[in-house]
DNA sequence: AGATACTCTTACGTAAAAGTCAAATAAGTG
DNA sequence: CACTTATTTGACTTTTACGTAAGAGTATCT
């Protein structure tokens, strides 16, 4: 595991933009630490900058993604603080099962257009 | 099974806005009919319009939604077509299998958080 | 030293997906 | 029939998530 990645050997990992990786930042979503100007990316802003593109791969917002690393990160804090991320938690749950069923009815269609086809290609090979 | 719906009805099944409606058709997604210059959607309309949110919540672009009801409604076509359909159906599905184990990851750490959130109530509970 | 490769900040530009507003029609109701 | 509510087109605006370009600094290779 090294211990500090540039912004270059990142975004040729990811297939994304500096621009893209400055952002982030701005946006609060990653920290990395500065030598001079420059920013080192440490392996923890390497599996956030993950979380973050995986988040987008299933259409969040920055702003919900935003969201959902601040619950990984969340600190001990107290009672009603652990409810409130307890209750966000299980709302993105629900959110993200719903999408799940989205999912598989949406493969099983296009595997309804898959044996369609086929089948229609089965056809053609048999007429002509 | 209703024959017609208006606009409005639609906007409030669905929880969206006329705009968008009118946006989906300029998009060429949905092809309402007109009595005069009203539109009027039939149950096919209102079937893509469930499948053009359904890919909106997966994150799916409007160009690609279109892509994806194009397959449902290819007619015949040749052999070539054919073809080019079967292998769009199974890029869309491998995309879409990445996505939900996207899920399943993020559903897991989620439920890590609930977890320890869970866990850091009950200590405070001794604790106290 | 010069070229090459990275990096930085700042700022303006852009594409997608609607939101918003105006002005005009149309349709349904007491 | 007047009134209200729904609908239309068209145009302008907004938000998000970056892209792009300018101008300057830094580091490495040759």
């Amino acid at each position: 595991m090294r211990d500090y990645y540039t912004i270059t050997e990142l975004t040729r990992e990811f297939g994304i933009s500096t621009r893209t990786l400055r952002f982030y930042e701005d946006e609060g979503l990653i920290h990395p630490v500065r030598r001079g100007r420059t920013r080192l990316f440490r392996p923890a802003d390497r599996i956030l900058i993950k979380q973050i593109l995986r988040g987008k791969r299933l259409g969040f917002s920055i702003a919900e993604i935003r969201e959902i690393i601040q619950m990984y990160k969340a600190p001990p804090g107290e009672v009603g603080q652990l409810r409130t991320i307890i209750n966000k938690a299980a709302e993105k749950r629900e959110e993200l099962r719903q999408k799940r069923k989205d999912i598989e009815d949406t493969l099983a269609e296009l595997e309804q257009v898959e044996e369609a086809c086929l089948g229609r290609l089965a056809e053609l090979r048999v007429t002509s």
